[in-house]
RNA sequence: GCCAAGGUGGCAGAGUCCGGCCGAACGCAGCGGCCUGCAGAGCCGCCCAUCGCCGGUUCAAAUCCGGCCCUUGGCUCCA
């Protein structure tokens, strides 16, 4: 099975097929760095993460490149406030780094480039010439627009009728504009707090802070000012990629009207297709609505890891897939810590079971082998078929469940089949859908074992003894720490927390 | 209002494109049992589904067609 995608612009699934035939040029639209990033923002993250990692695993060399908008209102609004930055661009320094942060605590592969708006000015006023010159835009007041009737095409991806489309942008440009829907490429004079949106200004009101001046202005053929917000990732896709992407991947919420401008002036300016296949990932729910910071019933992910772990969260984050909206509650987390747990004692018992076994062995056992087996087929299926990162996740806990019932009947363990059982665990599980199995294997994991290995060794001379209370404690004790203890046949057995 | 995507057990969520293996997966919660000094983990079993509603096509529909109801997202900054 090759692998299949639902692209946006038709509606449908396709196969996928790259423009070269070895690599894949990847854009993600990221984040606006105005604030700390939420589990919403991570659920993109983590799927476009885990459609990079699978394309590697089909043979492709994959340039994912992901931007970081570093010019906005929002990020002006938060000048000045406690120790974020004093200027426009410190703010968005403050907050890529921490978003930085963020990503790296989700065990995301790095992008090849994180491309900044503040840093392709040039590429972008060269753009909005381009489109001038050509006939697609136009000056007004010092600002430049698209002009959305000169593309034909427009609306193409987000089905909208240009007629029935109501005005967009801010009060002050509207009159400015030819057409109601056309959108600003350039716009003049610095970014201003008051220009955010209503909610956001009503809030800042309240915290009577010190109105923080303009954000950055940068020179251009039409006087100062600043590029629009959609006109970015045209330029800097085009800088770092090409004109033509082979993937497109942003939010849902981004299809009307970012995609749609991108595609417009992408399209006006080059003649070509912009981007082949455009995935949108579906957002997360919460209480029946999105979650959002302006709705203010978000979930950082820097307090989401800290509390369920990474794993748990990308567990959580995996369990449905990429297209389909999911739905956050304390609930539906707290499946994934149990799926995740599952995973990971299903992992630790295959690779202790192998190291107990003896590698010159006889013994076979043919329903593990055949679960191994149907596990990689099922496993490649599910991501080949627009990316179903649930079923991959079934797919190895059914292996979890033969490896278990395969420690549990026998008392000769099947060495090979164990082997390929891990295998599969680390290629699959922590490969593709990067969750870490494999843990930290440093040196002070050696001295831990070690020590809490005494520490059972001593719980079962009380339990030998008959002194079960005293066993219990030191049970409850280690459990106080984080470390859980098991009691089998060959004796009490621990994982850390 | 317009555009788009959905409505499957207590929860969550696959399957819907390519109708039959779906008498509906995986899991969470709940209930029995095995194992165990106890607990946990694991294993076995059970529980809960007229697959939004109505009609149609078909030997056969969760899956196709038509109508209706409802939800979410977009149309304003937004992953």
């Amino acid at each position: 099975m090759t692998l299949h995608v639902t692209n946006t612009l038709s509606g449908e699934q396709e196969v996928f097929e790259p423009q070269d035939p070895d690599s894949v040029l990847l854009y993600y639209c990221g984040l606006t760095v105005s604030d700390y990033a939420h589990l919403g923002h991570a659920r993109s993250w983590v799927h476009v993460d885990v459609m990079h990692r699978w394309l590697e695993h089909l043979g492709y060399d994959v340039r994912h490149v992901e931007n970081f908008t570093d010019v906005n209102e929002k990020i002006v609004a938060r000048v000045g406030e406690d120790d974020l930055g004093d200027t426009e661009d410190e703010v968005a320094r403050t907050f890529i780094s921490e978003v930085i942060e963020d990503m790296r605590s989700l065990n995301l592969r790095r992008a090849e480039v994180y491309p900044r708006v503040s840093e392709h000015v040039p590429e972008i006023v060269d753009l909005v010439e381009t489109l001038v010159e050509k006939g697609y835009a136009y000056e007004s007041n010092e600002s430049v627009y698209f002009d959305v009737t000169k593309f034909e095409e427009y609306g193409k991806l987000s089905n909208q009728n240009i007629e029935e489309m109501e005005a967009q942008g801010e009060e002050d440009e509207r009159s400015e504009k030819r057409n109601p829907a056309d959108f600003a490429l350039w716009k003049a004079g610095a970014a201003h707090p008051d220009d955010v949106s209503e909610r956001r200004s009503e809030d800042s009101e309240t915290e009577s802070r010190q109105s923080p001046a303009g954000g950055q202005t940068w020179d251009s053929p039409w006087g100062e000012g600043r590029p629009g917000w959609h006109i970015e990732c045209s330029a800097m896709s085009m800088t770092h990629l090409g004109e033509t992407l082979d993937v497109h991947v942003g939010g849902q919420d981004l299809v009307f009207p970012h995609h749609e401008n991108e595609i417009a002036q992408s399209e006006a300016a080059t003649g070509h297709q912009f981007a082949n296949y455009w995935l949108h990932v579906r957002l997360l729910e919460t209480g029946g609505e999105k979650m959002s910071s302006s709705l203010q019933n978000y979930f950082t992910v820097r307090n989401a890891v800290s509390e369920f772990g990474s794993e748990s969260i990308r567990t959580f984050l995996l369990s449905t897939a990429y297209n389909n909206r999911q739905t956050y509650s304390e609930e539906t987390l707290n499946e994934a810590v149990e799926r995740w747990e599952r995973l990971e004692r299903g992992y630790d018992r295959a690779v202790e079971t192998a190291d107990s076994a003896d590698a010159r062995t006889k013994v076979e056992d043919d329903a593990l082998r055949t679960a191994v087996a149907e596990t990689r087929e099922t496993f490649a299926d599910a991501m080949n078929d627009d990316f179903n990162t649930r079923e991959a996740i079934t797919a190895l806990l059914e292996l979890v469940s033969a490896v278990n019932k395969h420690v549990d009947a026998r008392d000769e363990y099947d060495y090979r089949a164990l082997s390929d059982a891990v295998e599969t665990f680390e290629g699959l599980g922590e490969g593709v859908l990067g969750l870490a199995l494999t843990g930290d294997g440093e040196g002070d994991v050696r001295l831990l074992d070690e020590l809490v290995e005494l520490v059972l060794d001593v719980r079962e001379k009380e339990r030998d003894a008959g002194n079960y209370d005293r066993a219990d404690d030191l049970r409850d004790e280690l459990a106080a720490l984080g470390i859980e203890v098991q009691d089998t046949d060959e004796g009490a057995s621990f994982r850390v927390e």
